[in-house]
DNA sequence: ATTAGGG
DNA sequence: CCCTAAT
């Protein structure tokens, strides 16, 4: 079974990292399609160390361990890599785009689906609970065991998970009980705060088991909110962590509500009644959505929710850039960040100051005892920051181009 | 509605 | 990232 995907997959790779390799402009236009494949094949790029079919052997090889260690998720695990597989052929092969993500997404679900009655491990006894309720909210249910799987076994973020799942059982019907019971029904949109903030705070202190998860086994999937322990990791692991990748299948699994969710917009959706679904998707989702609720919690922590800027999308943004010039970020955004819903012309346009920073910045500093350092603060590959550079001297951007001393 | 600038 | 002022 692995070898068929592994071969499958490989060959769509090699296919693509071949492509870029020969050209950088090439990877630009391919830019536009994919994100996930792009991260991988950026990933690439940017480090020149690992060959594709090497990254993706130690991806099979987890899912083989992870089967073989008798989890369930093996089921859920083995579907990612058929997602993926399937949609980087579609990518070199034609002009395919947000349709054919979301076609073979939603495809990996329902796959999903019909595998995932065992993606229950660790869980001792909600688990009849939950297959008793499951009937009604089957999907959202199945979200949340993706989720879980893709948290890895951790006896802290599992239980925390359970309390989430128990708190849907809850409010989807009242279950009767004992003691952990008590548990379940209490969570309120209160603990649902509580809980977000405890993940955020758990993730940063467990900064040595996400890397040696991102190292050890490359799980793309282990999304990291804090964004302080990505600062802290180094370059190569910070450009395998996607965090495009889960969200977007989210994102187009509950495609029914998921309207605008996050920043995207912020104005229109202050005073909308909350539909009883929301309240399931907003606590399967991650912190994104929380600024919506209107919540003294967010209030003070503004930029709770980042998401780091992976290579590929610098090299989205510095293509449009040279494309359409600077200042047209709308523009950019239409045309090339149309698969990602975050990621606002205003982001954009932000990143850009940033990146034009980083480019004289390091243009100034050429000490290598710096470089050291600076190496783990920018991933950036040298190509992408000449690119930058010479956007830079080419468009003229106010403020940016006074070179502060 | 978009963009520039600043926090 | 977020917010505000200016277009």
């Amino acid at each position: 079974m692995e070898t068929c995907f592994f071969h499958v997959f490989k060959s769509g790779l090699d296919s693509k990292t071949a492509q870029d390799g020969e050209d950088e402009l090439e990877l630009g236009v391919l830019d536009g399609l994919l994100d996930e494949v792009e991260e991988i094949e950026d990933l690439h790029a940017a480090d020149g160390l690992a060959s594709p079919s090497e990254d993706f052997l130690l991806d099979i090889g987890f899912a083989a361990k992870a089967c073989g260690l008798g989890f369930g998720p093996c089921g859920v695990s083995l579907p990612r890599n058929v997602s993926c597989e399937s949609q980087s052929p579609g990518l070199s092969g034609s002009s395919n785009s947000a349709v054919g993500i979301s076609e073979s997404s939603s495809v990996t679900i329902q796959e999903n689906d019909s595998l995932n009655k065992p993606a229950t491990y660790q869980l001792p006894v909600f688990r009849h609970k939950r297959r008793h309720k499951m009937p009604v909210q089957s999907i959202d249910l199945h979200n949340h065991n993706i989720l879980d799987d893709d948290d890895e076994d951790d006896p802290l973020l599992s239980s925390m998970l359970l309390n989430r799942n128990g708190k849907n059982l809850g409010e989807g019907s009242k279950i009767g009980a004992s003691r952990r019971e008590k548990r379940l029904r209490k969570p309120t949109q209160r603990y649902i705060e509580e809980f977000s903030d405890k993940k955020s705070k758990y993730f940063k202190g467990q900064e040595k088991f996400s890397a040696v998860a991102a190292a050890g086994m490359k799980d793309k999937r282990l999304k990291v909110r804090s964004s302080d322990e990505e600062r802290s990791m180094r370059p190569g692991m910070l450009s395998s962590v996607p965090e495009e990748l889960s969200c977007e299948t989210k994102t187009l699994v509950v495609s029914e509500f998921r309207a605008r969710r996050g920043r995207p917009k912020k104005q229109a959706s202050t005073s909308v009644p909350k539909l009883k679904e929301e309240v399931f998707t907003s606590d399967s989702d991650d912190d994104d959505d929380h600024r919506v609720k209107r919540k003294r919690s967010d209030k003070h922590d503004r930029r709770k929710h980042q998401r780091m800027w992976t290579i590929s999308e610098v090299n989205k943004l510095v293509d449009g850039i040279s494309e359409y010039g600077v200042g047209r970020w709308t523009d950019i955004k239409r045309l090339l960040f149309t698969s990602s819903a975050y990621r606002t012309p205003i982001d954009l346009r932000d990143k850009w100051r940033n990146l034009l920073r980083a480019s004289s910045l390091q243009k100034l500093k050429k000490r290598e005892a710096e470089e050291k350092q600076s190496h783990a603060l920018r991933p950036l590959p040298k190509s992408l920051i000449r690119r930058v550079r010479e956007l830079a001297k080419v468009h003229p951007y106010p403020r940016e181009r006074g070179q502060k001393r």
